[in-house]
DNA sequence: ACAATTTGACCCTA
DNA sequence: TAGGGTCAAATTGT
């Protein structure tokens, strides 16, 4: 049943998956059985919620194939052509970025995954940090969009030219909402070398990426406690940061709803203080999430601040001076939430081996 | 000097 | 043909 739905790449996304997902439960024994400065609590933790997200995004994998056979994407997208978006962008007027013609085939821009998550930035909040989805990113325009109070940025990925990597993104300020901004993927990345991917394996820290091998640098040990304590505190800090600007919002159409579950690991400290940040739901066409802060308070004082050029901000350097961390488990959230990587996690970019 | 962003013009599609 | 998407020269930032 689950066979005859699932193509070869889901199958492979699944796989990948699992095998994350038993990865770093060894990764979290390795920290039981040898206990250093590297094992806190907060790290103990991070591999949790990753397992946790790991196992998730495999079963929602197989949710999804259960359902419909299909990843739903956005209207218009050619069913055939689901499972990989090919390098079909053959750029009009200048010069082509790559020679593939399959675009000839009807196989054309729309063809690529399309996906679009809704943000909310409250005010005082950094822009970059609460937009960095890992990636890199360059602003190649932005339009005054009919009937739209904002006009629209458009990005594409800096390793576009090097590595004629495809991906975009359109930014919007939403209408209704000043403090929410719609932003809409297209395509996945190709590209090997996003900061804290989407590809979670790519965004671990070094020293839990391999293998149960934590590796601590030596160092006097007192300056080791110190900065343990102090990473292990700032982390603290970054995930509470993060958690606090993390409440899922449900897509107004749950009967869309997909897949579901919640996140137990958080620490109970945050999970009393959020009780929001409890599920994820996934829409039929467009898979919304909503990061959305229990801040009720603020209002557009700022928002002016943040209304020029739909913020030039979210890209380039912001990603690589996020805290990889904190920044991780972005990273991660973001690969659950996106379909289209579900869809294609097993693509070249997803899970190369580095 | 190089990189990133801005912006008006152009291209493509519905 | 209107409107969205992209190009590329000019401008600004580092």
């Amino acid at each position: 049943m689950v066979e005859d739905n699932m193509g070869e790449l889901e199958r492979n996304s699944l796989v990948h998956e699992l095998t994350q997902g038993r990865d770093l439960t060894r990764q979290l024994q390795a920290h039981f059985h040898h206990a250093s400065p590297s094992s806190s609590h907060e790290a103990q933790e991070r591999l949790l919620l990753r397992i946790l997200l790991s196992y998730n995004s495999a079963l929602s994998m197989l949710s999804w194939n259960d359902a419909s056979g299909l990843l739903r994407l956005s209207p218009g997208k050619n069913p055939t052509s689901r499972d990989f978006p090919e390098p079909d962008y053959k750029e009009h007027g200048g010069t082509d970025i790559d020679n593939n013609s399959i675009g000839d085939s009807g196989n054309n821009r729309k063809g690529m995954p399309r996906w679009t998550k809704r943000v909310r930035i409250p005010h005082g909040t950094a822009i970059e940090g609460q937009l960095d989805d890992g990636h890199s990113w360059r602003k190649y325009g932005q339009k005054d969009i009919l009937r739209a109070k904002h006009p629209r940025g458009y990005y594409r990925c800096t390793n576009r030219g090097s590595q004629g990597c495809l991906a975009t993104k359109q930014v919007q300020r939403s209408d209704e909402d000043p403090a929410i901004f719609e932003i809409t993927y297209r395509g996945r990345h190709t590209c090997s070398h996003a900061s804290i991917s989407i590809d979670p394996s790519s965004s671990l820290p070094e020293n839990e990426n391999s293998n149960d091998v934590l590796i601590v640098e030596a160092q006097p040990q007192q300056q080791q406690h110190q900065q343990a304590n102090l990473e292990q505190r700032k982390d603290h800090d970054e995930l509470l940061d993060f958690y606090k600007s993390l409440a899922i919002i449900t897509e107004g159409s749950s009967k869309n709803t997909l897949a579901a579950f919640s996140l137990p690991s958080i620490p109970s400290e945050l999970h009393q203080l959020y009780p929001p940040f409890d599920a994820f739901n996934f829409s039929e066409d467009v898979t919304t999430c909503e990061l959305f802060r229990e801040n009720q308070n603020f209002h557009s004082q700022e928002d002016s601040k943040l209304d020029p050029a739909v913020f030039a901000a979210s890209s380039v350097a912001t990603s690589s001076r996020t805290n990889s961390r904190a920044a991780d488990a972005r990273g991660s959230l973001d690969y659950i939430l996106d379909p289209a990587e579900f869809n294609t996690s097993s693509g070249n970019a997803g899970i190369s081996s580095k």
